[in-house]
DNA sequence: CTAAGTGCAAAATGTTTGCATACTT
DNA sequence: AAGTATGCAAACATTTTGCACTTAG
C-alpha cells in the first residue's frame, strides 16, 4: 500500500558510487561498459536521469556530441561552484566567497535566482589554456 | 583549388536569421518544421553544428531530456554574460560590470581562463521563480 | 505481500554518412 | 571549372517502452 516510495538497490549504489571515484566525464556506454555489465543498459538510462534530477550529477554535450555525465562533489555552503574545462572535461568543486557576491547581486539587480546547487561557469583550465594557447 | 573554403548559402542565411528571431530555445525537429521543409533536416544538423562551433547559438540539454539550440546575441564588450531560466528555456543577455570582477578573480585567483563568449549562468527568471515558489 | 526496480528484446527516436545533384565563387 | 553545400535514403546510434521477473521494505 506504499506509494512513492523509492528502494535503495545495489544497482543505484553501484552507479553513484562508480560515478564518485571516476573524476571525469563518462557516457553511458562508457559507465556500462566499465561497470562490466553488472547493470543493465536500461537501468544505467534510469537511475542517470534520477542522479541529475537530484542533482547528484551533472549531465551535458560536448563538442563531440555526446552526452557525458559526472559526479558533483555536493556541499551546503552558500559559496560553492564549478568550474569546467571545455577541453579535458573536468569539473572542479570551488569554494570561494566571490560567488556569493555575485549571487546577491544577480538575484537583486536582475531579479534572477540563480541555482546555487548547479553554478558551471565554463572555460579553460591552466593545463589546457597553455596547450591550446601555443 | 580552393581549400578549406565556406560559401555563402541561402540555407546558411534562413536558419541563422531564423534562429536570430525566435526568442526561445528549439529542437532540430522545430527548427525543421517551422522552416515549412525549406531546408533538408541532414543541412540543419550540419549548420547548426558549425553555429555551435563558432558560439553563434548554444547547444544544451533541458530537463525532457531534449537537445535544444538557441541564438546568442553577440557582444564585444568584456562585460556580458547570459542568464538561463531553467524553467522556461529562456536566455537572457545581460551587460553588467559583476561579471568582469568574477572574471578577473577566477582567472587570478583560480587559474581559470572562463569562456567569455559563453558565460551561461542557469537558475531561474523572476516570473518562473514566483510560479515554482509557490 | 506489495510497490518499486531490473533487464531483455523490440520499438521508437535521433543523428550521421554515402552519394548524386546543385550551388558558389 | 573546382570546391562546397545540399538533400535524399540508408545506415547507425541512442534512448525509451512493454513486459515478465526479481528485489526491498
Amino acid at each position: 500500500m506504499k506509494r512513492n516510495d523509492t528502494y535503495n538497490t545495489k544497482q543505484k549504489d553501484i552507479i553513484l558510487n562508480f560515478l564518485k571515484k571516476q573524476q571525469k566525464e563518462l557516457t553511458i556506454k562508457e559507465i556500462y561498459e566499465k561497470l562490466e555489465k553488472k547493470v543493465g543498459l536500461t537501468t544505467i538510462y534510469r537511475l542517470v536521469d534520477k542522479l541529475v534530477e537530484e542533482k547528484s550529477i551533472a549531465k551535458n554535450i560536448n563538442k563531440d556530441n555526446k552526452t557525458y555525465y559526472q559526479y558533483l562533489y555536493s556541499c551546503d555552503k552558500e559559496n560553492h561552484f564549478y568550474l569546467k574545462c571545455n577541453n579535458c572535461g573536468l569539473i572542479v568543486h570551488i569554494d570561494c566567497d566571490c560567488i556569493k557576491d555575485l549571487f546577491n547581486h544577480i538575484s537583486n539587480e536582475h531579479n534572477f535566482m540563480i541555482d546555487k546547487k548547479q553554478i558551471i561557469i565554463s572555460g579553460l583550465c591552466k593545463k589546457c589554456n597553455k596547450k591550446e594557447g601555443i
